[in-house]
DNA sequence: CGAGTTTGACCCGCGC
DNA sequence: GCGCGGGTCAAACTCG
């Protein structure tokens, strides 16, 4: 799956983090966050288009959110009939050009075929720029501002997702859709910590472990093609991308 | 015409 | 118990 070197959002995946919500709101909800950093021309588009993911989403409400200028859409997948995934995107607080997905409840069906769905979705994900450019994986602009995001206020981020991972949860590849292009970020945030690199105006990310979400994500599918191998190349590269800066 | 979006109302959990 | 706020529903609307 992930493969999808072809769709790029013109975005950055900048964080993907599981946690298991037991506050807020309903039950004990296993949640997927997910933090793309959007391109300047992803702002433009539409509203916060929520970086598009090999699955259909279909919106069922937006509701603004107290202490956020911007509102929060609520999108459920209607790949499949009786699928309960849901997603919410919202945006940064405190920077717009930050999305913050939440991927709440699993697939109960396999995910399309990625090869099919990443071509596909060029051409019909209205959220995503056609190719407005293909954004090159040594693009600097990794920084992670200041973000006090409401997870790392509101909630806890289990830090050792990896235990989620290795749950044994058999949709794994369900779990994080989105296509990571080269350029993605994939970072540990701890949100208890006040990230003291927030001074920095390089890469805010501190990557004190080890990318989990970069294994998790690989378990996406496995490799189709070359194209897929280049993809998990740079997958590969990643940590290294971090520590250059 | 079907699928998706918008939007106001309603529901429900939580804190006070 | 009440109010607040987040999440969902569903009718109307839009678009392809």
């Amino acid at each position: 799956m992930d493969g999808s070197p072809s769709r790029k959002l013109d975005s950055n995946v900048s964080e993907h983090t599981q946690e298991i919500q037991t506050s807020k709101r309903r039950k004990v909800v296993e949640k997927t966050v997910v933090r793309v950093r959007i391109g300047k021309n992803a702002g433009k588009l539409k509203n916060e288009g929520p970086p598009s993911d090999f699955w259909s989403w279909r919106k069922y409400g937006q509701k603004p959110i107290k202490g956020s200028p911007h509102p929060r859409g609520y999108y459920r997948c209607s790949t499949s009939k009786g699928c309960s995934a849901k997603k919410q995107v919202e945006r940064c607080r405190t920077d717009a050009s930050v999305l913050i997905i939440t991927y709440t409840s699993n697939h109960n069906h396999p995910g399309p075929d990625l090869h099919e769905s990443s071509l596909n979705q060029q051409s019909k994900d209205p959220e995503t720029p056609p190719t407005d450019h293909v954004d090159h994986p040594t693009t600097p602009k990794q920084e992670k501002p200041e973000e006090e995001t409401e997870e790392g206020h509101g909630h806890p981020i289990v830090p050792s997702a990896d235990e989620n991972a290795s749950e044994g949860n058999s949709f794994h590849y369900l779990q994080s859709p989105i296509r990571i292009s080269q350029d993605i970020m994939i970072s540990q945030e701890d949100p208890f910590a006040e990230n003291p690199e927030k001074s920095h105006d390089t890469l805010g990310i501190v990557l004190d472990e080890e990318p989990i979400s970069c294994s998790r994500l690989m378990t996406f599918s496995a490799p189709k093609s070359e194209e897929n191998n280049d993809f998990f190349d740079e997958l590969e590269e990643l940590p290294h991308i971090f520590v250059f800066h």
